[in-house]
DNA sequence: GTTGTTGCAAAGTATTTGCACCAAA
DNA sequence: TTTGGTGCAAATACTTTGCAACAAC
């Protein structure tokens, strides 16, 4: 199953003339050992320090670049400046959407069951070929609106 | 109508210790003027280039802050690497989110009526304490897919 | 008069790019 | 061997900030 994963993404890298290198491997490694987080280029630069130092920032951002770019991991922008990351996993974790924390930036998910159709009408309506969409919801995990 | 959303936004900076000045009239003016557009921090300091080449591109940059925070205008992120803005109101043009085209980058809008309901669920379900949504839909707009 | 605001230039943050060297296929 | 990838440092893009002068109330 992980290995499939591993497997799907060096593929897609052959299929795009995209090279499977020993520094891509192991930011791919890095997604899927921490696939309940969304990692910035920095968090994941940070977590290669200690085995893989000899990795830049710059090749973290490139291999990012491409990875989204292939699906293999998924882009995210929770406003705070930065773009965060996910390894994308459609059997184990389906597609999804977020919540945010406006007090402590927390990032909780749920799923996404229901945009399928209005999707379908915004399409009809506003001649607009819809690919994906992006849903947000900010506001208090539960945490933070215990605390007031 | 106009003046009264100019009065609005008066009201609550003096109500949030803000004071009116000459540059934040200005800035809201301008707002009125293009209310269709969703102008960037840069596409509001070149409107104001010609007639108010006095203004500064930090007070743009803290009067759009100022102004969001109030909720005069509103701050969209479509990705494009920068923040765009357009002027909140609600009677003439209700709460609405966007299809932003991945071609050629035009931003439509669509209203929003359905999403409430999902609002209730999503708190419900998660404990969490929804303030407002942010949707998205990515894709070709028609010029952009006739194109091809 | 008091206090918040402004313009400017400098700094900050996230990301991208040029280039010589290096490694995958 | 060919072609794309890498690390580094410099560059870029957008935004924020320090500060002395200034304007709203």
């Amino acid at each position: 199953m992980v290995e499939d994963l591993f497997e799907q993404a060096c593929e897609r890298l052959h299929n795009n003339d995209y090279k499977v290198t020993r520094q891509r491997e192991i930011i791919l490694y890095t997604f899927m050992a921490n696939s309940a987080r969304h990692l910035s280029a920095e968090d994941v630069f940070l977590l290669l320090k200690d085995q893989h130092s000899d990795i830049g920032l710059a090749t973290v951002y490139r291999t990012l670049d491409i990875l989204s770019e292939l699906g293999v991991i998924h882009r995210n922008d929770f406003g705070d400046g930065k773009y965060r990351y996910e390894i994308t996993n459609e059997d184990a974790h389906p597609h999804h959407h977020h919540l945010i924390c406006l007090d402590c930036g927390s990032v909780a998910e749920f799923d996404d069951y229901l945009l399928e159709s209005l999707e379908a009408q915004i399409s009809k309506k506003n001649n607009f070929k819809v690919k994906y969409h992006n849903l947000k919801f900010y506001g208090y995990c539960q945490k933070c609106s215990e605390k007031t």
